[in-house]
DNA sequence: ACGAAATGTATGGTTTACATTACATTCTGT
DNA sequence: ACAGAATGTAATGTAAACCATACATTTCGT
């Protein structure tokens, strides 16, 4: 149940996008509709293919859909 | 051996990047050697995750430095 | 030409992002 | 209030993204 380090706005551009049903866009990226509610929930992050998909079935960038939660870095 | 459908511009940017060894950018992503080796080689993707950091380390968006090798989208 | 550093290959193991199926709950319209 | 649609939960299985270790090959400075 622990939740992945990667948030995304998932939930969001589905409804901006023309009450768009977690059904319709996990048939547009090729997906279970499992998978998208595991990924609105937060309970694990995409492979990159798949957020490569989703983004471009909004139209955007990975980068504009997904996001680093942001805990520490360390790097020497 | 089969190739993923994500490529990236690790090699370059590493080069670009002050001769940055594989070693050093496996260090600075958190990962190791192999996993450099393989992503280069483009033996399979990054987990979104891991590309986020990679991204970071060159002061750079994840669609700046992984992309996707369009082969055939079908979608109804 | 030699040695060291950088890169590559091989094998085996663990974790997790998926799929599949089935069932439970909440939201909505009429 | 009821039906159906949308959302959520549960359990099991598989493929692939990692790690660790060891060894082989190429590149490069002196």
């Amino acid at each position: 149940m622990t939740t992945s380090p990667i948030g995304n706005h998932l939930r969001r551009l589905r409804f901006d996008h023309g009450e768009m049903t977690q059904e319709a866009l996990a048939r547009a990226a090729g997906v279970t509709r499992q998978t998208v509610i595991a990924l609105e929930a937060g309970r694990y992050a995409p492979s990159l293919e798949l957020a490569f998909r989703l983004a471009r079935v909004f139209g955007k960038q990975v980068d504009d859909v997904f996001f680093w939660r942001d805990d520490s870095v360390a790097l020497t």
